[in-house]
DNA sequence: TACAGTGCTTTTTTT
DNA sequence: AAGCACTGTA
């Protein structure tokens, strides 16, 4: 075992060493909080505490997998893998799993995300025959959703004096309604959103002695991530988990609270030593991450909030550069200067791609960046915005497999119901949801029964077809694993037969990214203990043994469950050498060597939804502190005088933020010398913009260019890092007995024959069984990586 | 029943 | 700009 107290300062050896009562831990950024976390479970482990009695809440899938590696390394031996670690959502849905039937729900209930919760509130308010346009159905959901997560149900929500005042004003006096029968549809659909992996959870404790005293004792130890973005409902929770033994350790930084929207309040830490009686409490303030002038400007500018808790950050780190502010015409502009100092950066000074982050306010500002990017050739990954589950072809696949697990999931049914085309119309469609509403039976025993409802009898045929087909899936689920079945439904429905027969471009992802959701699931049988579904003994583990029988349900239903509750950061893809561009709420916890803050403009970023009250304006400055403080050595802070938006361009101040800056922490040379975009004399920036001006100050890279130099050519020896350009192939003339080899069994060390690569050493085998990828040195032409399903090699 | 074309609305962040 | 609901035609 390491001598891990040593690595710590002092303070954070105070936190570390606390083991027993209640303890928070005000952790500024960059102050070592992830170290401090994992050290203290590793210690908690060291002085005598069983791994099974800890529990730790963390932001994403993601902090919590990289948390149970580093304790396993700080104590040298597995004990960590029985940990609970995870989001409050997953660990909640798999103790719900587990304790379903005393709520009345199903093992394998199903999750529902943003996409199917707003299309049920659709369908109740269509079904109570109210105006979609009154109630619309993104407000209703928001509301819905913001009752839950304060712990208010249904009939609560329609009991309470203040909320229908509310509601009455607002002109919507239904809500109350639409949420009772919202909640009673997903309770009959056997599904849960989001907010009810939450609200549940607190409902099982709140209601159930056993269940509550049962996870009291197996959670001696609590430990949560991110304390200052917990809500109400979380709160509650952990209250009630943590009460019997108050071992709570809560850690977070008021100033980085930026979840308000989904009703965390910021009260929660604010309180802390107010709900435990003799809490410890430990400030970290020393940053290791950042320059001092990064720093210096994220202290300036949270300092404009009144509403905090006192601390001062400092750190030891050098002064650094000052920051650099940009302006430029229009969002296009933007992109492309970013791109362009980027592409300098990497010459001048040795950064990868991966050094890079490009942060923003709004999903949709991610455009001109990623055009600017792909036009320059760096490579780049967007998170956020729409996900790979998000996409049609992906939710299609789901679906199927979610109808397998749970017939009742009334909005898989109706998403495949029809997909691809099988004559089952949105007439048929109707009309059965009616019978269903009608009986009070799920859509899915209607169609089972449909010859009881008096169906035409070609439509009959089609239903009956289609109902034949989903119980075959569903008897082969007993035989076979998630994988085989996938692959089966994926012949059987010609859903992946069409994908592959569209040869447009767009067809071309689709079907790749079905191929791409098969490799995910096929990684997810072939260790599902990683997944938590099965413990080492391969038993599943469910502690009321209900599943046993059914392990396959049980893995496909708990993939189903993991996969809608993946955050974007917990993808690891992610880790190859590219800029990264993501909100800024995606990269709080994350940190670069170089960071863009991009659209640093009024209405923008403060955004123009939050500016109404204080609570709200300094929420957008926490923002922006959580956005300087991601930057390491250095950061840009860039603005458009104009940019599109809903297809018009939109003339913009630059951000009142911009003016929180300390003057001698700023480079004001590329913005023109001042901050405000008003008081030139150069006419109206949306003239400018359209007479197609670009910005007047020449590209960074040219800039550069000018002082330093071009940069060296390729053939000299390099002493910078040479951007990876797509190089050309050098040619090489295949052997005139070239006959591509069977590759099923390729082995490190063969030495192969490519067409056009030439030949080369097989250095390196990966990818799954089934698509696997060989990196292959050729003698001409370097390291590439060959699939082999669609590269010709020669074996020599 | 299926699909193409038209016109209308959309303004934030996410598990 | 883009996605969605609605309408009209095959």
């Amino acid at each position: 075992m390491r001598n891990y107290l040593d690595e710590l300062n002092e303070p954070q050896r105070e936190a570390v060493s606390h083991i027993n009562g209640p303890l928070m831990i005000v952790a500024g950024a960059g102050s070592g909080k992830t170290k401090v976390l994992t050290t203290r479970i590793a210690h908690l482990m060291a002085n005598g505490v069983d791994s099974f009695n800890i529990l730790a809440l963390t932001f994403t899938n993601k902090a919590a997998a990289e948390m149970k590696e580093r304790v396993e390394k700080i104590l040298g031996n597995t004990e960590a893998r029985n940990l609970y670690i995870g989001t409050f959502h997953s660990v909640f849905a798999r103790i719900l799993r587990a304790e379903a039937n005393k709520i009345g729900y199903p093992n394998n209930f199903t999750i529902y995300d943003t996409d199917d919760a707003k299309s049920v509130v659709k369908t109740v308010i269509n079904e109570l025959d109210l105006d979609d346009k009154v109630y619309k159905p993104n407000v209703v959901y928001n509301r819905i959703s913001a009752a839950k997560n304060d712990l208010i149900s249904s009939a609560e929500y329609m009991n309470d004096w203040a909320l229908q005042q509310e509601d009455a004003r607002a002109n919507r006096p239904q809500l109350g309604a639409i949420y009772d029968a919202y909640a009673k549809r997903c309770f009959k659909n056997g599904a849960m959103d989001f907010d009810d992996l939450l609200f549940k959870m607190y409902l099982l404790l709140k209601n159930n002695p056993e269940s509550l005293s049962k996870y009291q004792r197996k959670f001696k130890y609590i430990m949560i991530d991110e304390y200052q973005d917990t809500n109400k409902a979380q709160y509650e929770i952990v209250k009630l988990l943590g009460a019997m033994h108050e071992n709570v350790c809560v850690v977070g930084d008021d100033a980085q609270s930026i979840y308000s929207f989904r009703g965390a309040t910021i009260e929660n830490i604010l309180q802390f030593n107010k709900d435990y009686d003799d809490v410890k409490v430990v400030k970290l303030e020393q940053n290791y991450r950042s320059t001092k002038s990064i720093l210096n400007v994220a202290n300036q500018v949270i300092s404009n909030n009144k509403n905090q808790i006192q601390k001062n950050l400092f750190t030891t780190n050098d002064e650094g550069e000052k920051i650099r502010l940009v302006r430029t015409m229009t969002d296009n502009d933007e992109g492309k200067s970013v791109a362009d100092t980027i592409q300098e950066q990497k010459l001048r000074n040795h950064y990868f791609n991966k050094d890079f982050a490009i942060l923003y306010r709004t999903n949709a500002q991610s455009r001109s960046f990623e055009e600017a990017l792909r036009r320059m050739g760096i490579a780049y990954r967007i998170y956020g915005g729409m996900s790979f589950y998000q996409r049609k072809e992906v939710k299609d696949m789901i679906a199927y497999l979610r109808i397998i697990v749970n017939p009742r999931d009334e909005e898989a049914l109706k998403r495949i119901i029809n997909y691809p085309v099988r004559g089952i119309g949105k007439t048929t469609l109707d009309k059965a949801v009616l019978f269903a509403n009608d009986k009070n039976l799920s859509l899915w025993d209607i169609l089972c029964n449909a010859s009881m409802y008096g169906f035409k009898s070609g439509t009959l045929e089609s239903i009956d077809n289609f109902v034949t087909m989903i119980k075959m899936f569903q008897s082969e689920l007993n035989k076979k694993n998630a994988y085989d079945l996938a692959i089966i439904v994926g012949k059987s429905t010609n859903l992946v037969k069409e994908l592959f027969n569209d040869k447009t471009s767009e067809g071309l992802a689709r079907y790749e990214n079905v191929q791409e959701l098969l490799n995910s699931i096929k990684e997810f049988v072939d260790d599902p203990l990683i997944q938590g579904v099965i413990n080492e003994d391969g038993e599943v583990i469910n502690e009321e043994d209900e599943l046993q029988s059914k392990q396959n349900t049980a893995s496909l239903g708990a993939y189903l469950q993991q996969i809608v509750l993946l955050t974007d950061a917990d993808d690891n893809k992610g880790e190859s050498d590219v800029v990264k561009l993501m909100t800024i709420h995606a990269a709080k916890g994350l940190e670069f060597p170089v960071v863009f803050v991009g659209g640093m403009e009024e209405t923008l970023f403060p955004n123009a939804m939050a500016i109404n009250t204080r609570e709200e304006l300094e929420e957008e400055r926490r923002l922006f502190y959580v956005a300087i403080t991601r930057a390491k050595h250095k950061l840009w802070l860039t603005y458009a005088n104009a940019r599109y938006r809903f297809g018009q361009l939109q003339q913009n101040d630059s951000s009142r933020f911009l003016e929180e800056i300390p003057e001698e922490y700023l480079d004001k040379s590329y913005a023109g010398g001042g901050i405000k975009n008003t008081g030139n004399n150069w006419g109206s920036a949306a003239q400018r913009a359209q007479r197609g001006f670009g910005n007047n100050f020449g590209t960074a890279a040219a800039q550069a260019e000018k002082r330093y130099g071009a940069p060296p050519s390729k053939t000299s020896t390099p002493s910078y890092i040479v951007p990876k350009a797509p190089a050309k192939a050098v040619e090489h003339t295949p052997s005139a007995d070239f006959v591509a080899s069977d590759t099923s069994n390729l082995q490190e060390g063969q030495k192969v024959e490519h067409q056009k690569f030439g030949f080369g050493e097989v250095i390196k085998m990966e990818g799954a069984a089934h698509n696997p990828i060989a990196t292959v040195k050729f003698e001409l032409n370097g390291e590439k990586k060959i699939m082999l399903n669609y590269a010709k090699l020669r074996i020599l």
